[in-house]
DNA sequence: CTTTCAGTCAAACGACCGTTTGAAAGTCTA
DNA sequence: TAGACTTTCAAACGGTCGTTTGACTGAAAG
């Protein structure tokens, strides 16, 4: 009987020579799955290209993550569990200062960690790639990992912005995850012509725009 | 012989009784093609779906396109010209007037045509769709299609925002080509949660955004 | 009427899909 | 060593895929 979907974290450490091997095993597929993920999306990858690549058996995919499903969900949490954390993290750093959040250090809070410290990191992409999926496979699983995220930044920003409706806050807090999205999703974005690729250099930029389209009379948007 | 992939539009007229089935027959199948790949995506729709909904046989499809690819370039190119068409005349309109085009008429010329006159249009959330695909499938077509409308607005905007570099104005011209993109290709956004629907609300809140964001230090923007 | 030909149709092509099976191999416990 | 597991493996399951074929239809052209 196969282990399934587990938890992933908790697991009983019995012995840990035994694991090593089908701990490796789990992850190959992982790495496979998720640099196919990225480059094809997930409809159009096998599973059979995912354990050819990883140079394991067909059947483990099934074996370790249950079904193809499964095994993006497994992929997709890997990555956005630690961007989840590292997120709230700074959100809480911020919270705790005692004053209301300033909308310029939220944004930052919130699309600084996709810069990231490794450049070849492939979880940005990866996000960014899972919204471009078809509703029945991408939207349980974008609920799933975001929405307790999205829900705090939301509320701080209500009160960094106290003189914007709710509703606008929530357009323009959209508009930014859609340009965020966006700029993960493409190396080479088609619609401007030769756009710039570095992503670190992106994200500053995202993180300008953000707040300029967030509240446009904040005057100290340069000044900081 | 089939007739492939033809420019649709100069075609003999040498009859007209004999062509009005065929017609008939190439319309419905971009009918039921678009409302399918707007449901599931390109990767995931079968031929034999579109078909079958369409209510013509299989073969057609490749008879009238060529192939699934063909049949994809032929279902946006159809709702894509009118769309460029109106944004390119909206441009031309405003640089006809002499003096240097203001951000916000730019932004809502690019913009406005995707509210569109009927809301039940498939067109927008087709264009949003397609930027999700894989990149062999997207890439050439969003390419052919947008790359000369995006170069002749990003030299408007490079005119409008003389204080801002080409890079920046780059920069977030793409980010609103971002927003706008995601703004289209959800019904119900899944990461703010609860988000607003009205597409035609969204337009006019992306404008005000995108603005923002391009020029936050235009104080014409609450008084225009 | 006969020819011509764009268009439609049922049927099949080979290939690939996600998933399952049951046996073999490996690893720890007693 | 014997037994009880977890993990791997080759092989096959039933289906669906995009595409092609060749016969057939019916209106225009001679």
């Amino acid at each position: 009987m196969p282990p399934a979907s587990a938890s992933g974290a908790s697991k009983r450490p019995r012995s840990a020579a035994r694991k090593r091997n089908a701990a490796d095993t789990k992850t190959r597929i992982l790495d496979a799955a998720e640099a196919l993920f990225i480059e094809q999306g997930f409809v159009a990858t096998s599973l059979r290209a995912i354990t050819s690549r990883a140079g394991v058996n067909l059947a483990a995919a099934h074996y370790h993550f249950g079904s193809k499903e499964g095994l993006l969900g497994a992929a997709f949490h890997r990555r956005v569990e630690p961007l989840n954390a590292t997120r709230l993290e700074a959100l809480d750093a911020l919270l705790a200062e005692g004053h209301p959040p300033d909308a310029r250090e939220l944004m930052r809070a919130f699309l600084e960690p996709l810069a990231g410290v490794d450049p070849e990191s492939p979880m940005p992409r990866l996000v960014g790639r899972l919204f471009g999926e078809p509703d029945a496979v991408a939207r349980p699983l974008l609920e799933r990992e975001f929405s307790e995220v999205a829900a705090r930044f939301f509320a701080a920003l209500r009160e960094a912005l106290p003189d914007q409706s709710p509703e606008v806050i929530r357009w323009r807090f959209y508009f930014v995850v859609g340009a965020m999205i966006h700029l993960l999703a493409f190396d080479k974005p088609p619609v401007p012509l030769e756009p710039p690729v570095d992503p670190a250099d992106g994200i500053e930029q995202l993180i300008d725009f953000a707040v300029n389209g967030l509240d446009p009379h904040a005057e100290s948007v340069r000044d900081v």
